[in-house]
DNA sequence: ACATCCTTTCCATAATATGGAAAAAGTCTT
DNA sequence: AAGACTTTTTCCATATTATGGAAAGGATGT
């Protein structure tokens, strides 16, 4: 049985997360269902601790005391990555990535090269933008804010394949909601393809994971066979690293 | 008052990650002070949810779920940021940054631009090492354990000014703690000069933040009497940001 | 100045979190 | 393989806290 106060602790603190880190004391008993004394009560233990600030209009926000245990977390699951990562590598031959969104950009944190000669290398923390990325396509195919990421970001032309089209890049998002992987086919770089799947932590994805090689060895393999293989590979990965959801 | 058990929750967490994001249940004991059975139920409490999880040997680690709020939070974070690097250009008249450390890499988070036409520009996301950068050896100068991130990241030269003997760099640190601040006399770039200041969230040094700019012009600034103007302007985005410490 | 909506405070009490002891599990030594 | 030791997990009586509805306070709009 759990502790019934740090579990609507974190509540607040997701209902925050979910809202851009932002809300009102009001906003924050919509999503939770709790009663404004127990938030504020539970608010003002936060805030003594920088966990939550208050703005100027009285909204809270998420603090600056998250971002150091949420770096400290985040160095930990990219080392929980690589094993299933290199299963990844195992399976396609190919270099495998796991990425996550930062703003709106697409940063990769973890990788397991592949062992040919010629292979892919995204350099650990390089920032790239999303819509010719395999796995930004799987990370915006969850997010409804996709047309609005765009709208910021814009299309840019990478290569000749590259979408710039809006309406074509969102139905794209569809399909790959619909079939739960992502390709690049060479789109951010010419002569590379990319297949990406979900990393899920039960309610939303909160990372991709891909494997990417020369265009011809990528269209070689069995594109719907890989992509199962490393959906399932994934999936166990987001259960270990983000436990089951709940 | 505060609610005693999410405070409490809150001490484990930060036991967690002051030992790296793992440790077993007597070390958080030792850290905290809680008795055996309350840190067992708040730990399954984060547990059920994936903010931490147990590893083969017993052992807990911070868990995935704290990556996306941590991830939230430094967005935000880095929007306050803003007001008070806009003051740092107004005070010095050069680009202002800010700036953490993710794994061993420092990564530039924030930025305000010099309204001079020629001004330093680093792309935020961008990742550099820290021996040859001011907010580099501001990170560093707080860690125990600098000398061995120095030992993994190795010296590399960058410019003919570059620190690349290790105990004179350790004895730098020693220098940027007394101090208060700390120098890149065209270390990471010829001609670029840049003096950086801690932010602390009042226990440890979270954050840097710098000013940089052309050597001569740099040079040509009252350096303890701009040191001093950009340490209160970081020690007050600290209180906003992380809280006034516990 | 008033109405409305949102946030904060208060406090009686229902309900929970507590923590010491015992049990269970894992590791190390012989 | 068995015993010693250390660490973790479980249990449950009860002390103590967290709760939450009502009232007070604050901000905004007219």
């Amino acid at each position: 049985m759990s502790v019934q106060s740090v579990d609507r602790t974190l509540d607040i603190l997701e209902a925050l997360a979910d809202q851009g880190g932002e809300a009102g004391l009001s906003e924050i008993a919509a999503r939770t269902r709790l009663p404004y004394g127990t938030i504020h009560r539970l608010l003002q233990t936060l805030l003594a601790r920088g966990y939550v600030r208050q703005e100027s209009d009285r909204r809270y926000a998420l603090g600056g005391s998250l971002v150091r245990i949420g770096e400290v977390a985040e160095r930990l699951v990219g080392g929980w990555a690589e094993p299933y990562l290199t299963k990844m590598v195992e399976l396609s031959g190919e270099t495998a990535n796991m990425a996550v969104l930062e703003g709106d950009f697409v940063v990769y944190v973890a990788q397991v090269p592949s062992p040919r000669r010629l292979r892919m290398f995204a350099e650990v923390g390089r920032r790239v933008l999303p819509h010719s990325t395999a796995v930004g396509k799987v990370l915006l195919a969850d997010r409804a804010d996709a047309a609005a990421v765009f709208g910021r970001t814009g299309l840019p032309r990478r290569t000749e394949h590259t979408i710039t089209n809006v309406d074509r890049l969102l139905a794209e998002l569809v399909t790959v909601r619909e079939r739960g992987y992502a390709m690049d086919l060479g789109e951010e770089e010419l002569g590379v393809h990319c297949l990406a799947v979900p990393v899920s932590d039960g309610d939303r994805v909160v990372a991709g994971m891909s494997v990417s090689g020369p265009a011809d060895r990528i269209s070689a393999l069995n594109r719907d066979e890989l992509a199962q293989g490393l959906r399932k590979i994934a999936h166990d990965f987001g259960v270990e690293a983000f436990g089951s959801g709940r």
